[in-house]
This record gives structure tokens, C-alpha cells and sequence, in this order.
DNA sequence: GTGAAAGCGCTAACAG
DNA sequence: CTGTTAGCGCTTTCAC
């Protein structure tokens, strides 16, 4: 590979200092117009591009002006309403965003932490892969700017928070399936090393509990937040001899997963068996029947956290804020 | 946040050189045990990382391993497939993603584009704003690796591209329309400063023609591509004194707003009014009733699109490709 | 085994 | 307007 044009290259064959043509670059006005367009010329012949790794270590201190932010899973409509919600108030403070999706994996939410972090954004967002994250937490305490969402640090308490409480979440949700006369009711989770997979069947749990119903544990299963795992779990379930009369869904993609399958089971919805989603979707009031959903406000939490990130890059001594917002249970027919 | 330790403050703590310290991290068999396990104590201590940036400007190296990648609409399920297939493909070469979403914003892709430039990706992969693009034309002019997905850029033919067949995708669909007997049929379009909601509208206009239909421009809408505006202008169109029995839908969220009003209206799918979606999505088949739409390979797209630009980057001076993929009409219940 | 010093390519004072 | 120069944080000879 031949090596790149530099500064150098450029000023030698315009005669001209390095200082010169970079000025040019940056400050076109503050050169003379006919050495400009020298430069200029032999800049776009020899196809010179500044070396921006060599800009960047120059050019130290003070704020980029960018957030970054990392969700889990993109396909995830929940998380795009956080992005949403992040980009407006990014948008607002003239910020701008750079987001990554680990995918629900755990190496390349470390290999993005570091790219984040070595792209000097000024603060970010994340939802954390578990409640040990050990990379998040070590930023953390190197005073770097990081608000989580969605996904909690366990016990370590120094960081700006914002969740939703799922498990009342779910157990209303649930609550409701018990007032409507299900017995057999089933959940279906996303990958149970996601604090808000347990925290949902916490909640469907207690809900049972409360009712006096006993905790089938065959009826509770963890799939990997994917739709196909919903489908397939859905499957397995409702061709039990003792099938479920509802399903609790853990999630967007399992739940339209579990419906899938409990169209292609012929079953009748909710007659056969009834469902309620974890998160709301866009399109679940066109859904057949409407789906009755646990909304999570996405939107507000990607908004407040990402004001929370501003407020804390302003004030990194600020007395660190925990919020946690409640669902809305939207009933429509599926229950 | 306080500045980042850097080898001066190891090597200070520790007693020894900065570059003792750099061969401790290193070469650690190069330096002796005990200065090793000082620095590396100390290193811990105050969790020292060396500077990214540093590293690279220092080590003659050329590729940051990472592609941008920037999508006029998040909220659109399309570019999530798009999303996933650049993730995939990049992942599979050890390359990162950054990802931003301009919002069918030119401000705003304008800011991303500069951005993506100056954190130094390797190259990106962008669906322009307009055929007119003239930030991503002069990046291209400037050597910069882009590849052009879903949108082109007009005349400008210097530049790898892959988009799909509106056109030929819009002429199936409202072709089945007009098999099944529709006359009066509406096509509502996303913004009309977007290459593909004209080249729909074109597809449209054809098989209307070809079919010796009238055109009527009553029937012929355009949206800012948001749900809002296909719920809108669908029930203006449904109340028209004389209703077109059936709606082409140019994408995705227009195709669900559209979709809400007609279930308000009370009218029936397809008995009183059909529709069929440009966007196939995945929970087409859970809708009410199932949803006949035309699919673009999205995540196809973006995969070819990743091994582009990878290419591109490898050899920055390979001929241009262009390719033409084709959509999918995919039939359901809704038409 | 360790330190001093030379840059990597660039920007930003500071002089002229 | 333009050139000189001092680093940004790091790796790597080259001496000692």
C-alpha cells in the first residue's frame, strides 16, 4: 500500500510551510486566495486527506459535542424509541450521536465501550449487558460520563440511572390474566441474563403467589429476546397436554414471535388463549386481534437520560440521580 | 472528568522511564519482574489505558477497522435490516460499526457526515439525502470510500451503489391491484424530495397506464415518510366522495398509519378497500388481515453494501459497481 | 534492563 | 498573510 500524502508532501510541492496548507484546510479565508487555490489544486491531484487519527491527538480538551450510545438490540422497537428519545435532546443541545448495537453480546459491547471511549465522545448512554459489567463500571470510576438505561449496575451505586419498574410492570400485566380467569398462564422471557427478564418474571411470580396459583416452573422458560426463540418456545408450549390458557411475552421480538405460533396453531385469540406483551409496539393496534400490551416509555427514558448525560458533563461532581418510571398496561383485545 | 492518566504519570509513579513503562506493557519479558509488577500495580491502581489515538498515529498502521454507516430513518424497519446485514458483514471481518441516523434531516446528515469523516472510519456506507447530494458527492471526489445504498446519486456515476428496483417493485404491486379488479387506486408516497418515493410513484403510474386507467392526481399523495402523515392522508382519501377502492402504500410507517385509519373508517380488508405496503415487515403476517407487501432485501443489501466498501478500502482504485437488486411482492390477505 | 530522544501528522500559538 | 516551533501520547532505536 503506498504511503499517504502528508502535510509535508502538500507544502513541498505547493512551496509553501505545513502551516500553510493547513490553515487552508481549516481556515481557508486566512490564506491568500491564489496560494489557496495552489494548495487546493494539488490537493485534490495527489488526493491528500488530513490524517485524522493525527488531528484528533492534537486536538485535546473540551467538549466534542458528541454522545454515544450503546443499546442491545436494535430490532428491539423499545430501544429505537430510546434512540429517539436520545436524539431529539442530542439534536436540541446541538449534540450529535453516535450509536452502537452490541447485539446482546458481550465482546462487542466491550470492543464499542473502547471504540466510544477512544473516539473521545464526551459522555454516553448505555444499557449495560448484565448487572456485572465490569467495563461499564471501570469507566465509571475513571470519572468518565456514563448514564445507564434500562439495565441497572447491581450494587455499585455511583451512576446516573434510569429504569422502568418491570416487575410491577409484569404484574399487572399478570394480575390481569388472573382477573380475567386464567390459571395456566405461562412466561416466556428473553435471555435470562438480562436483569429485566428476571425482574419481569419477579413480578409474574408474585402475581401468581398473591393469587394463591402455583408456580408451574414448566411454564417458565427464557428464550434469547429473538423471535425465533418466541416462536419456538411458543410452539413447545401450547402442544403440552396441559397447554397454558395465556402467555405473559418478555419481550417485543418473543411476543410476535409466540404469535406466530399461536396463529399457526389454529388457536383463537384470546377465546384459546389469551396474550399480554412486554412492551408496547407501534403496530400492536393493528395487530389480530389489537395486542394488549405493558408499555415502557422509551421515549422519555432515552430523553432524561440523555439530559441526565448533559447535566452530569457539566457538573461531574453532581450527587448522582436514580429514576425509575412506571409502565402502562394498555388493554386491547388479545386479553 | 479528570483528565486520563498517560505513560508520564505511570512512569512518574513508578520510578522508572516512560518507556519502561511502555515495554512493561508491551514487551513485559523485556523489562525486569519487580519494575514490572511496580508498574503494573501502579497501572491498576489508577487504571491506566493507553491512548488509542497516540498508539495509532505512532504504529505506521493504516485501518481503524471501522465502517460508518448513516440511515435517513431508524424508526423504518427497512434500514434495521439494512443495519443488521452491514453489523453482520462487518463483524465477520473484525470491523466496527458506527451508526447514525440523520432523519431525513439535511442539517443533520450534513453534521454526521463531517463527523464520521473526522472520527475516522475507514469508509461508510450512506442512503443520501437527495440525487443531489453534494456533501457525499465531494467526499467521493476527495477519495473518501462511500458506498450508496437505496438512494443514487444522479448523474454522478463515480461510486459504488446497490439499491433496489422501485420501480419495476411498484409496477407488480399495484398490477395485482388492478388484476383483482381495482380501478380507483391511491398511492401514498413518503417525502417527495426521495428518489424512491418517485420511482414508486412511477411504477404506479405505469401499470395504471398500461392498464389504460386514468391517472388521477387526487389519488396521488405524498407524506414526510412518518405514520402520522399515512394515517392523515388515508382518511382524507377514504372520505373523498368517491374513495379508491384500494391504496399503494410507498413505506413502511405510512403503510401503518394508513392501515389505523382504514380500520377507523370501519371498512373492511380487502372486501371494501385493499392495500399493499412497499416494505414487507416482520410482523406483516400478524396483522389483521395479513398484510400483502413488497419486499426489499434490506439485510441483503446491506451486507453487499458492507463487502463494497470493504473492497473499496482494500483497493481504492477498482472499477465501480452497480447493482440492481430486485423486490419481492410477497401475497397475503390484504389485496 | 533501562533511559534519552526521535519522531508519527497535525494544530495553534507566536513571530515576523 | 506566512513560517517556525512546540507539543498531543506513544513506540522504538540507540546508547549506557
Amino acid at each position: 500500500m503506498k504511503s499517504e500524502p502528508n502535510l509535508k508532501t502538500v507544502a513541498k510541492m505547493a512551496n509553501v510551510s505545513i502551516a500553510t496548507v493547513s490553515r487552508a484546510i481549516n481556515y481557508p479565508d486566512k490564506v491568500d486566495p491564489s496560494t489557496l487555490s495552489r494548495i487546493n489544486k494539488i490537493i485534490k491531484e495527489i488526493n491528500y486527506r488530513p490524517n485524522r487519527v493525527a488531528q484528533r491527538l492534537r486536538i485535546k480538551g473540551g467538549h466534542r459535542k458528541i454522545f454515544g450510545l450503546l443499546v442491545p438490540d436494535i430490532q428491539n422497537p423499545f430501544y429505537v424509541d430510546v434512540i429517539r428519545g436520545v436524539e431529539d435532546y442530542a439534536y436540541s443541545r446541538n449534540y450529535a450521536l453516535l450509536m452502537c448495537n452490541f447485539a446482546q453480546s458481550k465482546d462487542k459491547e466491550t470492543m464499542y465501550l473502547n471504540i466510544m471511549k477512544s473516539e473521545s465522545v464526551d459522555g454516553m448512554i448505555v444499557a449495560p449487558y448484565d448487572e456485572f459489567d465490569k467495563e461499564v463500571i471501570d469507566l465509571l470510576q475513571k470519572g468518565f460520563p456514563i448514564v445507564c438505561v434500562d439495565r441497572g449496575l447491581g450494587d455499585y451505586q455511583d451512576v446516573d440511572i434510569i429504569l422502568v419498574d418491570n416487575e410491577k410492570g409484569a404484574y399487572e400485566a399478570v394480575s390481569l390474566m388472573i382477573k380475567k380467569g386464567h390459571k395456566r398462564i405461562a412466561y416466556i422471557g428473553g435471555l435470562p441474563s438480562i436483569p429485566t427478564s428476571q425482574q419481569r418474571k419477579d413480578g409474574y411470580v408474585k402475581a401468581l403467589q398473591k393469587n394463591n396459583i402455583t408456580i408451574d416452573d414448566s411454564l417458565i422458560k427464557f428464550g434469547d429476546s429473538k423471535h425465533e426463540s418466541g416462536k419456538e418456545i411458543a410452539r413447545k408450549l401450547l402442544s403440552l397436554k396441559n397447554p397454558p390458557t395465556a402467555i405473559f411475552t418478555g419481550n417485543n421480538l418473543i411476543t410476535l414471535g409466540a404469535l406466530e405460533s399461536i396463529h399457526a396453531s389454529g388457536k383463537k385469540i384470546p377465546q384459546d388463549v389469551a396474550i399480554i406483551g412486554f412492551d408496547d409496539m407501534p403496530w400492536s393496534i393493528s395487530l389480530n386481534p389489537p395486542l394488549t400490551a405493558v408499555r415502557q416509555p422509551g421515549y422519555e427514558i432515552g430523553k432524561r437520560a440523555a439530559d441526565m448525560l448533559y447535566q452530569r458533563i457539566m457538573d461531574p461532581d453532581r450527587a448522582y440521580s436514580k429514576v425509575m418510571l412506571n409502565t402502562i398496561l394498555i388493554e386491547r383485545n388479545s386479553c
